[in-house]
DNA sequence: CATGTTGGCCAACGCTTGTTGACAAACGTA
DNA sequence: TACGTTTGTCAACAAGCGTTGGCCAACATG
């Protein structure tokens, strides 16, 4: 249910094409099959018929499979700030709460789970956001610089864990859980993984 | 057709055979190429040819691709028994020290979760798995029968969580936690999820 | 209008995949 | 020894893959 392209967002975008609505739909074709089929299952072929249109326009506007993959995975998290004193008390909540949002309202994210474990380029890919993305908000609330990755990488256990049960693996209970309770129970776990003294 | 038990180790087998040395090394292969490269990128040529013979005794002996799999991916948690008082309030350390004995040992779990990821039938069979050895163990822990299968999705997510990164996406700070930080920190975690209070 | 550029379809290529069936050696047994 | 079964190899199949290049219509520009 997304449509919100890239394209407005990057400033200097260049001229628009004639053939923005193709690359368009290649783009969110491409994310739903690269979200329930993974990488290899997700056939340019298959992308293409969704998109109404040839395989050999995938090539042309993508270069090749990967490069389809790394534009229909580009993603911003929006991570909220939460440097301020009395919301770093709340990050736990507050982190919870925007994952949730995230994973239920962008199929990227789901692509890019999908595809991180079965591919190399997915999973570096994976990385960096966590590394360019996650980090930082783990720095603003964590007291000792030193121990922000491995806070991060505990954070990024249980987040990622939540999404691989509930919307990858679409285990039942996991899918039964009300987005109220994941909340209560998730959060003082962050909470914790992110302030509370090194064990 | 034939008889079809498995594995030459398992008690009661059926009468050994002459290719069961055969038999075993397609499995060893399966398991690694499985566990690192996921199930389509798992060919069976390549599986044939780590295990030094022809691709067509993998169809003789496990039927096609899916059979391969369901026979490479059979596994026994071994989950420990929690259910004495005393143990009980220990559960979160024992059952993360067991898990990481268990990934750590055993590609079997590793090939699991990729194949789960990307392939419908290997999602089910990590659900069954899930459902018949982890959920008991909530049972014995969890005092309200009816929240058991959500704490026993809460404590999933948490674990294979860590699995997911540590040991498929192989995440650089996820890898650099030592035993005791993952133990020290994720124990309390599986312990409030299983026996605290609802929140 | 003439011309160059862009968007799109079509047919084909080389390759890999799972899978099959024919056939030869090794073996157990009568 | 003779014979049926088991274990294994080899060559091939049909289907699907990513990818390429040729061709034509629609457009933009002088």
């Amino acid at each position: 249910m997304n449509g919100s392209e890239s394209l407005s967002s990057s400033p200097g975008a260049g001229a628009p094409r004639r053939s923005d609505a193709t690359r368009g739909a290649i783009l969110a074709a491409a994310r739903e099959r690269f979200a329930t089929d993974g990488y290899e299952r997700a056939t340019i072929r298959a992308i293409a018929k969704d998109a109404n249109i040839d395989p050999s326009m995938v090539m042309r506007y993508y270069g090749n499979k990967e490069g389809l993959f790394a534009a229909a995975v580009a993603i911003d998290l929006r991570l909220p700030d939460v440097s301020n004193a009395d919301r770093r008390q709340d990050a736990g909540r507050i982190l919870v709460e925007h994952f949730l949002d995230m994973w239920e309202n962008n199929e990227v994210l789901t692509a890019l789970l999908r595809v991180g474990v079965t591919n190399q380029a997915g999973a570096e890919r994976m990385q960096k956001i966590l590394r360019e993305q996650l980090l930082p908000v783990a720095r603003q609330v964590c007291p000792d610089p030193e121990q922000v990755p491995a806070r991060a990488a505990l954070m990024a256990s249980q987040l990622l864990g939540l999404a691989l049960t509930r919307y990858v693996l679409r285990i039942p209970p996991a899918m039964g859980l009300t987005r109220a309770e994941i909340v209560a129970w998730l959060a003082p776990t962050i909470q914790r993984y992110l302030t509370a003294p090194s064990p």
